[in-house]
DNA sequence: CTAATGTCTCTAGCAACTAGAGGTTCAAGG
DNA sequence: CCTTGAACCTCTAGTTGCTAGAGACATTAG
């Protein structure tokens, strides 16, 4: 049995994330040393780093919930968890496609800038002028800061 | 003088938006009306098309706000505005190219699902694990949802 | 035995909005 | 002039996926 920090560091997920897992339901409530302190089969692990290796790649805990119910079912058709995945490449493909139309006029930003004053600053302007736009990126609008 | 819902239809901001930027001092407080509602004038749509594009370029709130606070000083140096813009391409390109990867990853998943059952479902076991990663996409833990 | 570290619960906060309740004001049609 | 209905107001709370902190208890190494 381990408890929540080995667990953790083995499956590479912060202490607090996990038991926000257990708190939304993701993982079931662990099991409880005489102190209160929880413990966890190595199988939890497993289903962790499951959940860890679908967060990186983008999948939703609502998509990671549905696609944790469908492995506890292995006898069915894995054509749900194969949409599923392919919802997923989709929405990484048009992120793709939408960041470098960005990328695009980012770099003309930069380029332009030739290094005046303020009010001759092509940054500026473009950023006040939507003509130049080459895409919808209105879908854009959440998520993408880092 | 446009009201709020004219404002937010010229510059494509939906009226809440308008309402919490104001909130958060992107926007400076509107003039009223006898009648209390928000007055705009036609360079506010400017400030807020302004505001608009560089959100769907991915800039923070942050960030928009010391662009704001640099146009405002036309006669300085735009080597600030530069770095701005500079730092957000970065930050594009990292998340291009994170996403490529996981693009890959994804593309595997799918072509490898032969629509057989759960049990023998490449989709679930690749999630589970993280053998086949080809980067360290933990930096990408937030934000790629969508 | 004690000190340090780990764990517990709980609340609050982050970005960047969005949604809803419950009430007021405005513009147009009759 | 009056009414209707759209648009506006404020306020609170919810979203996603965590992260940070407070204050208290548990465990473990020396």
């Amino acid at each position: 049995m381990l408890t929540i920090g080995k667990l953790g560091a083995a499956a590479g997920v912060k202490v607090p994330t996990i038991r926000y897992y257990e708190q939304i339901g993701l993982l079931p409530d662990a099991e409880r040393s005489s102190g209160n302190q929880r413990l966890y089969a190595r199988s939890t692990q497993d289903r962790l780093a499951f959940i860890r290796h679908a967060r990186e790649l983008g999948f939703p805990l609502e998509a990671i919930r549905d696609l944790l119910g469908l492995s506890d079912r292995p006898d069915q058709s894995c054509s749900e968890v194969d949409a599923i995945a392919r919802t997923q490449l989709q929405a990484v493909e048009g992120r793709i496609a939408r960041l470098q139309a960005l990328k695009g006029e980012l770099e003309r930003m930069v380029d332009q800038c030739a290094g005046g004053r303020i009010g001759d600053c092509r940054v500026i302007e473009v950023l006040g002028d939507h003509t130049h736009c080459s895409a919808d990126h209105s879908r854009d609008l959440h998520g993408v800061s880092e």
